[in-house]
RNA sequence: GCAGCAAUAGCUCAGCUGGUAGAGCAUUAGUUUCCCAAACUAAAGGCCGCGGGUUCGAAUCCCGUUUGCUGCUCCA
């Protein structure tokens, strides 16, 4: 990590709490650690992006519709999904090497160690008892294993062990007054299973032919082990989702459309395509059949963005089973190599699930600029967010050259038109390039700026962000020009 | 969670052989200014992260704790 990439960091950071986008969570009370908040301007961002989002995969394309589906679901929910066994991990430390190891890791590596030297029986013993301890979720007793079979660290070779302690992702809390084992709900991990149980209402109620699209966007809470670098990994943070429902064998042409088309997504922002890669999976987690995710490089490196994954028919088989529910689809088509139809089936299904947390960040780090306008005489510079305009948390900014001879009260008028349309601010604070700086250090595309001569014939100037250049322009065109430069058709067009 | 480092005004930092805090910028109120920051005047702003200890006395020394950074570990 070069200096400089380590600074831009730091400066998005600093800026971003500065000027109101983003605050560590209940600083007053010295923060809450890797939770934050979006401020004034975080939060018109993100919803910004959100809107590019639901209207790129809902609003243009017929065959997706969007839910919003509870954060508080079913607890056999997480059963089924393998959340509730698969990722709650028995971890244990060596005190000498400071290594951390997965305990059931250890005692399956013993066992793995006794059965190539012969010692069968040695090593079906533990087996039983490991998973014997792991059903029981006794944890003392995973440490008795790895203390009585004399297991070491591999890295200090010492068997100085601590205690057995488990790290489940998912947060727990308990649903109604009495507290009572049976009543223990969790904070989703992930917003996709709100999609799978609801695939059957949404079919039926919007008749939904295959193949078809259920996106939403929502919060989902990991309880991670350790959280860091910024809104990169927090413990509750927004996904965008959209689960693909595609006849099987097709699954794989419709992954690669999705990945393609997720792509050009990133990509019509203006983003250098060089800062994007794929990035393939090789080792697969237990739902999916094939996962790439898009990765941009941040200033630490690559790092996940989206995932877009092909998870088979995994899930909604699971909540059949668990549900005892037909969660099936009937197909009428005509399968021309059988010519009969291709009849009843649980649908393959293809995710694209991105952060949104992380594509504000990279939104941020790519718009970030500290300028140099300096020339041989003098020193200047000004820090600009680029952000595209329709992504921008102002659209335009409104100041009376002056804030007298009836230049402020010029500048509400114009305002008061405009901002049923626009979100704009108004300043009449400060010198005129102070308020443009201003403006720019928050990614306001437009500056609108009313003088003299506006009051004898209604002309503005019209200062662009990222070039610097004014104009002159009616201010009753203004409407129409602000409209084309901030319309969504720019990015989805 | 472990180890190391850090924490002083909104921001960037100074103050540290222990004697109860200071600058620049920013902010607020004025002044000046007809288009690109850092002009003038004034004001406001700090339990020196939090808790405990040593001391006559702690921002400064010691211990604990919280938060952040770096490494380990984890990442559906």
């Amino acid at each position: 990590m070069s200096t400089s990439s380590d600074d831009l960091f730091k400066n998005v950071i600093s800026h971003a709490k500065e000027y109101g986008f983003v605050f560590p969570s209940s600083e007053i009370y010295d923060g809450l650690s890797a939770v934050y908040d979006y401020g004034q301007y975080g939060a018109e961002l993100k919803n910004n992006l959100k809107t590019y989002w639901w209207k790129s995969m809902v609003q243009m394309n017929e065959n997706i519709v969007g839910i919003d589906s509870a954060i508080f679901m079913h607890p056999k929910i997480w059963k089924a999904s393998g959340h509730v066994d698969g990722f709650s991990d028995p971890m244990i430390d060596n005190k000498d090497s400071k290594k951390r190891y997965r305990a059931d890791q250890l005692l399956e590596d013993k066992i793995e160690r006794y059965g190539k030297d012969g010692k069968t029986a040695k090593a079906e013993r533990l087996q039983a008892d490991m998973e014997q301890a792991l059903k029981d979720e006794n944890l003392p007793r995973l440490r008795e294993l790895i203390v009585e079979h004399e297991i070491a660290c591999p890295v200090s070779g010492t068997r100085n062990w601590t205690e057995v302690r488990q790290f489940n992702l998912m947060f727990s809390t308990q649903m109604g007054a009495v507290a009572d084992d049976s009543d223990v709900v969790y904070l989703r991990p992930e917003t996709a299973q709100g999609i799978f149980v609801n695939y059957l209402n949404v079919q039926k109620s919007g008749r939904m032919k295959i193949p078809f699209g259920i996106a939403q966007i929502g919060k989902a809470f990991r309880n991670e082990v350790i959280a860091r670098q910024f809104i990169i990994r927090m413990r509750e943070f927004e996904q965008m989702e959209m689960q693909f429902f595609v006849r099987p064998g097709t699954q794989m042409e419709w992954f690669e459309y999705w990945k393609e088309t997720r792509l050009k997504w990133h990509l019509a922002l203006g983003t250098d395509a060089a800062k994007y890669r794929y990035h393939e999976h090789t080792k697969l987690a237990h739902y999916a059949d094939a996962a790439f995710d898009i990765e941009f490089e941040f200033p630490f490196g690559f790092k996940e963005v989206e995932g877009i994954h092909s998870r088979t028919d995994f899930d909604l088989s699971q909540h059949q089973k668990f549900s005892n529910k037909k969660l099936q689809y009937f197909d009428p088509e005509v399968d021309p190599k059988t010519n009969k139809p291709y009849g009843n089936y649980v649908p393959f299904v293809i995710e694209t699930s991105i952060g949104l947390d992380r594509m504000f960040l990279l939104t941020m780090i790519n718009a970030f600029e500290e300028e140099a306008l300096g020339n041989e005489e003098t020193q200047d510079s000004r820090t600009v967010l680029r952000l595209h305009p329709c992504l921008a948390p102002i659209k335009a900014a409104i100041f009376p050259l002056t804030k007298k001879d009836g230049l402020p009260e010029k500048a509400r008028e114009i305002m008061d038109k405009l901002k049923i349309d626009y979100n704009l601010v108004y300043e009449e604070k400060d010198a005129i390039g102070k308020r443009y700086r201003r403006q720019d250090a928050i990614g306001t595309p437009f500056c609108i700026t009313v003088d003299h001569q506006t009051l004898e014939d209604n002309t503005v100037t019209i200062r662009y962000r990222d070039t610097m250049a004014q104009e002159r322009v009616d201010a009753g065109e203004l409407n129409k020009i602000i409209g084309g430069l901030v319309s969504w058709s720019n990015l989805l067009g």
